[in-house]
DNA sequence: CATATTTCGGATAAAAATGTCTTTTATTAG
DNA sequence: CTAATAAAAGACATTTTTATCCGAAATATG
């Protein structure tokens, strides 16, 4: 709707690190993608740039797997993933589509966008990953289905 | 960033239309891609589905083009456009990609979007495409580059 | 050290979106 | 009626996104 789909299985699959974390598990690639319903070798590939932002913590080998540090699920805001995974289209992008569209030379929709564009930013930027991971361990939300 | 690109050109392609419509101007595909920067065969196929979803008019044969009653530019808003295009994934969709996403089993995102889509769909059911040409037609707003 | 496990990286495949081309149909003007 | 013009319709091509597969690298355990 707004994100792509990778972007979408990336956000889930930080959000269920986080949570795990949270009770001191790691997790595989294949728990993972079980959980968040999403496919296995797509959600491996989505994972690695994730770790490669430094927004989630790998460990290679047996008792390896995903994790995120206590610390790091409150520095780590949603617009950090979105970010990683779709750059910065939703935030620069015109919603026409036009190249160049600021407010010297606007598109039809410009101001319009303006409001709704800055609310998104904002909540993606105030959205930690712990928040929205403490949701999920207290059964108010759900990340499949 | 959030519409389809064939949303994108079929918003300003509609644009366009009622812009030269108010000149009682009949306008062709060539010239519409031409002045909205979009290809053109593409474009057709656009526009095709904004004429079965009666959002502009079409008249085939030599004088034959676009056009746009000026009272349908009233009636006619940016929601009912995005529909005939990208369906309507933009208002019912789950921001992170859920089949079932609603307020007795939300996802961790879904209340921090309540207010965002709201916003959004408000919009552009109260945008008509006149309002969209009559800034066009005072050189306030642009339709390419 | 050997083995099993797990992520990493690159190649490949499938699906969807974007874009093109060609023929048909309608309509106007001469 | 004929020729020219413009949209409609459908087949086809390209590009991007989504998804899979396989060998390599790292590492924990016995």
């Amino acid at each position: 709707m707004m994100f792509s789909k990778a972007c979408e299985y990336g956000i889930r699959a930080a959000v269920y690190i986080a949570l795990q974390s949270l009770e001191g598990r790691r997790v595989s690639v294949t728990e993972i993608a079980e959980e968040i319903d999403s496919p296995v070798a797509f959600t491996a590939k989505i994972l690695q740039q994730l770790t490669r932002n430094n927004i989630v913590n790998s460990v290679k080998g047996p008792t390896g797997g995903f994790e995120i540090e206590r610390e790091d699920m409150d520095s780590v805001k949603l617009n950090m993933i979105v970010k990683a995974i779709d750059g910065d289209q939703i935030y620069m992008g015109c919603g026409l589509g036009l190249k160049e569209c600021n407010a010297s030379k606007p598109c039809p929709l410009h101001d319009k966008f303006v409001d709704i564009r800055s609310n998104l930013r904002k909540m993606l930027q105030n959205t930690s990953l712990y928040e929205l991971a403490t949701g999920l361990e207290v059964g108010l939300t759900y990340l499949k289905r």
